[in-house]
RNA sequence: UGGGGUGUCGCCAAGCGGUAAGGCACGAGACUUUGACUCUCGCAUGCGUAGGUUCGAAUCCUGCCACCCCAGCCA
């Protein structure tokens, strides 16, 4: 049992449940993830799902998975897998895995019997266009139907031959008998069931009227037993009806509650399914996993982490108010999960060959640790011998100011390895340097060392005869920066070709350190002083492909 | 013009009548066999605005202003 007096609440939301907790009113905390069954998940949706499942965790409750697959024109049952996959990723378990159409049907529409008995609902036979001319507007109120007073009988007797087929596609409607003035227009008379002969994916053919959202979502939630019904703040003011549903057509001294919270916009991000899928089909990216995407296959492709993820959800918070977030912030919380997991390995992605021509003999070995962040993180073997690879930028025959790495005469240490000095640079005709020729400090070596030099800087760098060629997938921001809002421009009129970055991705070739062949598939990487890096499913054995995550932070500035 | 929601640092966000937490970003410095990590320091006399109540107001009251959402047989 969870002491609630041990529980802080930590947003609006939690502090109401712990009140409803204490007075009595709620025994226990269950939520509901209700996806509608027809596209990716993307890292909007996380906010929800998270906030759904860590509510209920947090009061010793759980939550159910819960495929709100009432419109057959829009779902398909492909993506219910998915969604347990993503889950699982997050890290989290539903209870259970419920298909509202399949377990609640038959239920709602005995509601629904019930309603018309009581006298809140009636059979309408006006047309869609009547329908919506007799709403009212926002300031004017609406009119009644001329069928709002037929007795119930006769509503119950069309409602059923509605269920049996005997109507032509939306020519009848069930609906509320709430208020056609009200001034919340949602609750003119809405719309309960309409008649539609869509295949169901779940259900078949079996049904030809359809509950509407706005009552077949609370009381498939009142007959779940779902005490907190966590949404979008798109829904606040669904929350009257939906409340009118649960009086009306519930009815029982259990009741669920609505809460809403804000939706999360990021910035420089693109989401909208339709956008996403456009690039999809037009191959402009790799699939729904590309790893430009924010959907969840997407990020994970990109060497995202869950708990990076889910870092920073909750660091957005729960909130009533809209808000905009820089993708900086999430960058901040991915960054810091790889750190704490990522093996780190040397991988030089511009090779500058060196020669260092006082040592002879077989290359030896050096040890790397895997994770210095992690005590007893362990570490791996690496090679050093008479010819090494540097990146390009680790050297400079004309250093800017505060230079700590390789000069002419100057002296580095190499990650795990010596200290070496550059004593020339040997230069091609076309005036590009070709390699360098170092010394190595004898007595430098990495853990024993004695030389009582103190070079001011560090680099990585790969030993020939253990490294081999890796193929990396650099990525950039998918659309340009200055389109802060990518949705918004192309429903502005913004033409996709002008809205995406040119080249935001592009393979390069790059030398790692033998070490990484033992890489699975998602397995994560800090490439030392360049960046994290995770194993892409492309690989193959002749070709290791790894996807670059994120970089890490560069505090040295060149100054001009 | 009806209803609902929201306004606290560049961006999030605590605050719930006792005198503005924290994070991101940014800047300065220390440390460092990753220019990473870590650490230290700096960063709102001000809480949309105008009044009022109070010994005391971001918090209570009143008026005003700004932004977002709502008129699918979508969710």
């Amino acid at each position: 049992m969870i002491d609630l007096d041990k529980i802080e609440p930590s947003n609006f939301i939690e502090e109401e449940i712990l009140e409803d907790l204490k007075n009595g009113r709620s025994k226990e905390v269950i939520t509901r993830c209700p996806p509608e069954p027809s596209g990716y998940w993307h890292i909007g949706h996380c906010k929800a799902w998270i906030i759904d499942f860590e509510t209920a965790i947090k009061f010793g409750g759980y939550t159910y998975l819960r495929m709100d697959d009432t419109n057959p024109s829009r779902e398909q049952g492909e993506f219910a897998d998915s969604y347990m996959a993503d889950l699982a990723w997050l890290g989290y378990t539903p209870k259970k895995m419920i298909f509202a159409s399949e377990a609640y049907f038959d239920k709602i529409y005995e509601i629904a019997e019930e309603m018309i008995k009581n006298g809140y609902a009636y059979v309408d036979e006006l047309s869609q266009e009547d329908q919506l001319k007799m709403k009212g507007t926002l300031t004017s109120p609406g009119v009644n139907s001329p069928y709002r007073d037929r007795p119930w009988k006769e509503s119950l007797d069309l409602f059923r031959r509605m269920k049996n087929g005997e109507f032509p596609d939306g020519s009848l409607t069930l609906r509320a008998k709430i208020d056609m003035a009200h001034p919340n227009i949602l609750m003119r008379d809405p719309i309960m069931y309409k008649i539609s002969r869509q295949h169901h994916y779940k259900t078949g053919d079996k049904w030809c009227i359809y509950p509407i959202y706005d009552f077949a979502h609370p009381m498939e939630d009142a007959l779940e037993g779902v005490t907190y019904s966590l949404c979008d703040i798109t829904f606040r003011v669904h929350r009257e009806l939906y409340e009118w549903f649960i009086e009306k057509g519930w009815n029982k001294p259990f009741a669920p509650k609505q809460r809403e919270f804000s939706t999360l916009n990021l910035e420089n991000v693109l989401l909208g399914k339709r956008y996403l899928k456009q690039l999809v089909e037009s191959k402009k990216v790799m699939g729904w996993d590309d790893p430009r995407f924010l959907t969840i296959v997407g990020m994970r492709r990109r060497g995202y982490t869950a708990q990076g993820v889910k870092d920073f959800i909750k660091s957005v918070g729960v909130v009533p108010s809209e808000s905009t977030i820089p993708f900086s912030a999430l960058e901040f919380h991915i960054r810091n999960d790889l750190n704490k997991i990522a093996t780190r390995a040397m991988v030089v992605l511009d090779p500058l060959k060196v020669v260092i021509t006082n040592y002879e003999g077989e290359n030896e070995e050096i040890s790397i640790d895997n994770n210095p962040n992690i005590e007893n993180g362990g570490a791996h073997k690496a090679s050093f011998g008479k010819t090494i690879y540097i990146e390009k930028e680790d050297f400079s025959d004309n250093p800017p100011p505060k230079y700590n790495r390789l000069t002419l005469n100057g002296i580095v240490r190499l990650k795990g390895a010596y200290i070496i000095r550059c004593n020339k640079a040997i230069y091609k005709e076309n005036g590009e340097i070709d390699h360098l020729e170092c010394e190595y400090i004898k007595e430098s070596k990495s853990g024993n060392d004695t030389s009582g030099l103190k070079p001011k800087g560090t680099i990585h760098f790969v030993c020939e005869g253990d490294c081999f060629n890796i193929t990396i997938r650099n990525f950039k921001n998918l659309t340009k920066a200055e389109y802060l809002w990518p949705s918004k421009a192309l429903a502005d009129g913004v033409s996709i070709d002008e809205l995406l970055e040119p080249n935001s991705m592009q393979e390069s070739t790059a030398i790692a350190e033998n070490f990484l062949r033992e890489a699975k598939t998602e397995d994560k990487f800090q490439f030392m002083r360049k960046g994290y890096y995770t194993l892409d499913k492309d690989t193959t054995e002749n070709n290791y492909i790894f996807n670059f995550t994120i970089g890490l932070k560069d505090s040295f500035k060149v100054k001009g």
